[in-house]
DNA sequence: ATCTTTCTAGTTTTT
DNA sequence: CTAGAAAGAT
C-alpha cells in the first residue's frame, strides 16, 4: 500500500466530517444520481450482485478462485457509498499484502472515478494496526513515535536475551524462540497468557520469561515487531472500552479481504470490531487457505456462522477464468479435503472442444524435466503464447534453481517472483539503519548494525565495552560512544573511528531540519563510504545494489520528511519488479496466489515433494488438506492449459533419491486428464530410449490404477521400484547418475532454433559480466553460446544474450 | 580485526 | 551438495 503523504498517523479531524467537495463520497453520490445510476452493479451475476447489494449483518462471501472476489469487495464499497450508507471515512476494509490494498484502492477509484482519497482505513491489517497503534501508543507502553523491528533487529535482540539468560544458543538458537514467540503473538497470547504446556516448548518452561524479557526490552527501546502492531492493539481494545467505544462509533461498515488467511489475533480484533455496527463482509476461499504453518486458522472461515449469528453465506461458484477440464481437474482434486464447506466451481463459457485436457507427464530425473517444459514453452511460443502468460509454479525455491539453469542455457527469458522482499535486502537496511539512527540516537539496533559498516575497525570488543558503559550508564549507544571518546579508554585508531562516527551521525542529525531529506540521505550514504564500499564490490551483486540505494531514495520523495518516511517503510516498502520485457515466470504456489495464467506449469508432483514430506510429518491430515488446497491453487490459476510434471528421480540435499508420483494425480478426474505419452520429443527418441521406455511404463500404472487410494499404489509402486522394475530398468540408486543425460547435440540444436544469432560479438579473452554470475572471462564461443570463466561462480555455459561486455 | 576453515541444516512467506 | 553461520587462525 503506498501511504501518501497526507495520511499522517495522527488523524485529521476532516475524515469524520461529511464528504469534501471532489472527494470520492461526494463523487459517488454524483455517480448514483445520475442517470447511468447503478452502473457499477452491471454485469454482474446474481450472487455477485447479492454479495454487493446485502448491506446488513453479517456476510460471508465464499469467492471460489477466479469468481470475481476483488470486483465484489470494490463494488460493494462502491455501493455503499453511492447509497449514502456511510462516508469513506467509515468503512473499514482490510487487506493482507500492500499489493491487495493498492489494487482495491485503484479499483474503487475506477468505479467511483478518480483516485481513493477518503478511505483513510483501507489498508493491510498491519498498517491499520499500526495506525490505531500510534493514536494509542501511551496506553500500551510505547510513545506514539515508536520504531518498528524488522525480523533482523528481532532476532539480534533476542540473541543478546539468550546470551544475557546464559543458555546454550546451539541448543536453543534464537529463530526458535522468535518462532514461538511469533506463534504466541498469532494466538493473541501475552507472556502471562501462555498456556503451562506451550511455555516448555523453548527451554523448559523459560520461554515464557525470555517472551516477557524481550517485550519489555522492545517497551525500552519504543520498539515493537510485526506480531505487536496487532497484539497491542488488540490489547488496548480489550482492555479501554471508551476507545474500542470510539471506533465502534466510527465503522459502520466493515469489509475483510481473504478471511481464510486470518490468524487467532486478526480474528479476535475483527470480532470485537464488529460488535458495533454488526456489518461485517467476509470474502474468502475455504479452498485457498495455504497459509495454516504461519498461523492462519482455516477454522475462522469454517466457523464463521457460529462467530457471527446470522450470517448470510453467499458462494460465487461461477469461473471466469479456466476452461472446463481445468476447472473439473481441480474441483474434484480439492473434494477429497473433509474440512471444507465445499463450492464446486463451474463455467458458463461453452467449452471448445479444442480446450486440451489437463497434461500429466513425466521424466526421469528434474533435469529432464525442466528441459522438457523448457521445450515446450518455446513450442507455445512458437504458437504465439506471450511468455508473459506463461507460469512455472514449484511448490519449494529450490527447485527454481533447476529451470534457471536451464533457461540461460536455453536463452529463455524468465523471471523469478517473490525473492527477497525490497526492504528485507542488505543494502537497504543498512541504509535505514542510517537514517533511524540519524533521526532516533537512541536506535541500538540501529548502532549495532553499520558502526563498522562499512569497515571501520570497531569489531566486537569495542562493541561490547560500549555496551557495558551504556548499560550501566542506562544511556543509549551513541551517548555512552560520546562520553566514552572523551576518556582514555579507547586509544589511536579505535578512538579516532568512534570520534569520526558519532560526529558524522550528529552532523547528518543537525541537518535534518534544513536539509531535504532526500538530498541528506545520498549525503549520509555518500559520506559514511556506504556506497563507495559497494562501487569497490566486485561481486555480481554489487551493482543491484547499487540500483536499489538509488530506487530506495527516489522513493523517499512521496514522503515529506525523513521522519515520515521512516514511519512507514518498514511496512509499506514494495519490491519493485522493474524488470521489463517478456518473460516467463518462476514463482513458487505460494506465491502464486491470486495470479492468473494462460498456460501453467506445475512440477514436482512427486510424494515427499509434493504433497511435502514435512507438511505431512508436522501437520498430519490437515498438513495433508493444506497441500491439497495448494495443489488446487495451482491448478486454478490456469487458464487454458495447464500441464503437471512429475520426475522419477530428483537430487535432494545432493544425492539422488527415486520418488514416485504424488497422490494428488491419482485424485484428477480421468475424463478431464490426458496422460502425455511424453513432454520432450527428441527426434527419433520414443519408446526406445532406455527412459522415454520407463516414463511410459510409468504412467501407464498410475493411470490404470485411477481408484486404488493413492497411499496403497503409493506402496506398491515403492516396493516396485526396489525390485525388478520390469522393464524400466529400475531408479537410479542414490548418488549414481540415472542413465545418461539427453544427448548433448540435440540440445545445441534447440538452443541453436530459440535464439535468434547474430554475429559473433565476443571473442576469447573477453571480459564479461552476467547478471546472476557477476564478472568473468570468455574462454569458448561455439555460435552464440560462450564459455565463460566467472570469477566467483567458476565455469558455465551461458548464451550471450545474457551477458554484457565490459 | 579480518580472513579461512569447519560445521550444520536444509518448505512454503507476508507484514 | 551447498550456502550460511560460527569457531579458529593469523
Amino acid at each position: 500500500m503506498q501511504l501518501p503523504k497526507n495520511q499522517s498517523a495522527a488523524m485529521s479531524a476532516s475524515e469524520f466530517q461529511g464528504p469534501r467537495p471532489g472527494g470520492i463520497a461526494a463523487r459517488a453520490m454524483g455517480a448514483a444520481a445520475a442517470p447511468a445510476a447503478g452502473g457499477y452493479l452491471a454485469g454482474m451475476n446474481p450472487e455477485q450482485r447479492e454479495a454487493v447489494e446485502t448491506l446488513d449483518g453479517p456476510v460471508l462471501v465464499l469467492a471460489g478462485a477466479g469468481t470475481g472476489k476483488t470486483r465484489v469487495l470494490t463494488t460493494r464499497i462502491a455501493h455503499i457509498l453511492a447509497t449514502r450508507r456511510a462516508f469513506p471515512s467509515e468503512i473499514l476494509a482490510v487487506t493482507f499484502t500492500n499489493k491487495a490494498a493498492r489494487e482495491m484502492k485503484e479499483r474503487i477509484g475506477h468505479l467511483v472515478g478518480g483516485a481513493v482519497e477518503g478511505m483513510p482505513w483501507l489498508g493491510t491489517f498491519h498498517s491499520i494496526g499500526v495506525k490505531m497503534l500510534r493514536r494509542h501508543a501511551e496506553l500500551a507502553g510505547l510513545r506514539s513515535d515508536f520504531t518498528i523491528l524488522d525480523t533482523d533487529d528481532q532476532l539480534r535482540l533476542m540473541k543478546q536475551l539468550i546470551q544475557a539468560e546464559g543458555i546454550d544458543e546451539k541448543r536453543w538458537p534464537a529463530r526458535q524462540l522468535a518462532s514461538a514467540i511469533d506463534g504466541w503473538k498469532n494466538k493473541g497470547l501475552r507472556p502471562h497468557e501462555i498456556p503451562e504446556g506451550e511455555a516448555r516448548a523453548y527451554v523448559n518452561g523459560q520461554g515464557r520469561k525470555l517472551y516477557a524479557d524481550y517485550q519489555a526490552r522492545l517497551k525500552v527501546l519504543n520498539a515493537c515487531d510485526f506480531g505487536d502492531l496487532l497484539l497491542e492493539t488488540l490489547a488496548v481494545l480489550r482492555d479501554h472500552p471508551d476507545v474500542l467505544a470510539e471506533y465502534h462509533r466510527r465503522f459502520k461498515f466493515i469489509l475483510v479481504d481473504e478471511y481464510q488467511d486470518t490468524n487467532v489475533v486478526q480474528y479476535l480484533w475483527l470480532r470485537l470490531l464488529a460488535q458495533g455496527a454488526r456489518n461485517i463482509c467476509c470474502v474468502g476461499d475455504d479452498d485457498q487457505s495455504i497459509y495454516g504453518w504461519r498461523g492462519a486458522e482455516v477454522d475462522n472461515i469454517l466457523r464463521y456462522e457460529r462467530d457471527f449469528p446470522g450470517a448470510k453465506v453467499i458462494r460465487l461458484e461461477r469461473n471466469y477464468r479456466s476452461t472446463g477440464h481445468i476447472l473439473a481437474a481441480a474441483s474434484h482434486l480439492i473434494a477429497h479435503n473433509e474440512a471444507r464447506l465445499g463450492k464446486t466451481l463451474f463455467t458458463d463459457a461453452a467449452g471448445d472442444p479444442e480446450d486440451p485436457k489437463v497434461s500429466v507427464a513425466s521424466s526421469w530425473d528434474s533435469e529432464e524435466e525442466a528441459r522438457a517444459i523448457g521445450e515446450e514453452i518455446e513450442r507455445c511460443q512458437r504458437r504465439g503464447v506471450g511468455l508473459d502468460d506463461v507460469a512455472i509454479l514449484v511448490r519449494a525455491s529450490f527447485q527454481m534453481r533447476e529451470f534457471e539453469d536451464r533457461f540461460i542455457t536455453m536463452g529463455l527469458p524468465y523471471r523469478v517472483i517473490g525473492g527477497p522482499r525490497f526492504y528485507e535486502r542488505l543494502e537497504i537496511r543498512d541504509a535505514l539503519a542510517y537514517f533511524r539512527l540519524v533521526s532516533q540516537p537512541a536506535d541500538d539496533l540501529a548502532f549495532e548494525r553499520i558502526v563498522n559498516t562499512p569497515r571501520r575497525g570497531l569489531g566486537d570488543a569495542t562493541l561490547r565495552v560500549l555496551h557495558e558503559f551504556g548499560r550501566r550508564e542506562r544511556v543509549p549507544l551513541t551517548e555512552a560512544t560520546r562520553q566514552l571518546i572523551a576518556t582514555e579508554e579507547f586509544k589511536g585508531r579505535t578512538r579516532v573511528a568512534l570520534r569520526d562516527f558519532v560526529e558524522s551521525i550528529d552532523r547528518w542529525r543537525d541537518q535534518l531540519p534544513t536539509m531535504k531529506h532526500t538530498d541528506l540521505a545520498e549525503l549520509i550514504l555518500e559520506e559514511s563510504g556506504y556506497t563507495e564500499m559497494w562501487q569497490n564490490d566486485r561481486s555480481a551483486e554489487a551493482p543491484g545494489r547499487l540500483e536499489n540505494l538509488k530506487e530506495l531514495i527516489r522513493s523517499m520523495e512521496e514522503f515529506d520528511g525523513m521522519a515520515g518516511f521512516l514511519e512507514h517503510i518498514s511496512l509499506v516498502m514494495d519490491r519493485d519488479s522493474g524488470d521489463a520485457g517478456e518473460a516467463v515466470s518462476i514463482m513458487t504456489l505460494h506465491s502464486a496466489k491470486g495470479l492468473e495464467f494462460d498456460t501453467v506449469f506445475l512440477p514436482g508432483w512427486e510424494e515427499g515433494l509434493f504433497p511435502h514430506q514435512r507438511a505431512l510429518d508436522e501437520g498430519g491430515r490437515s498438513g495433508l488438506e493444506e497441500e491439497r488446497r495448494l495443489a488446487y491453487v495451482g491448478i486454478t490459476r490456469a487458464k487454458k492449459r495447464c500441464a503437471i510434471w512429475f520426475a522419477s528421480n530428483r537430487r535432494i540435499h545432493g544425492s539422488w533419491q527415486s520418488s514416485i508420483p504424488s497422490r494428488f494425480l491419482d485424485e484428477l478426474p480421468e475424463a478431464h486428464v490426458e496422460i502425455a505419452e511424453t513432454g520432450s520429443n527428441y527426434g527419433g527418441y520414443g519408446r526406445q530410449n532406455p527412459y522415454g521406455a520407463s516414463r511410459f511404463d510409468q504412467v501407464e500404472r498410475f493411470s490404470s490404477n485411477y481408484e486404488t487410494p493413492g497411499w496403497q499404489r503409493a506402496q506398491k509402486a515403492r516396493a516396485a521400484a526396489g525390485g525388478a522394475g520390469g522393464g524400466r530398468g529400475g531408479f537410479a540408486s542414490p548418488g549414481q547418475a540415472p542413465y545418461g543425460r539427453a544427448p548433448r547435440t540435440i540440445e545445441g540444436e534447440l538452443v541453436a532454433k530459440s535464439v535468434t544469432t547474430g554475429e559473433a560479438r565476443f571473442s576469447i579473452g573477453d571480459r564479461v559480466f552476467h547478471l546472476k554470475f557477476g564478472g568473468g572471462t570468455v574462454s569458448a564461443v561455439e555460435g552464440n553460446k560462450l564459455t565463460v570463466e566467472f570469477d566467483k561462480a567458476g565455469q558455465k555455459r551461458v548464451v550471450e544474450s545474457f551477458v554484457e561486455k565490459k
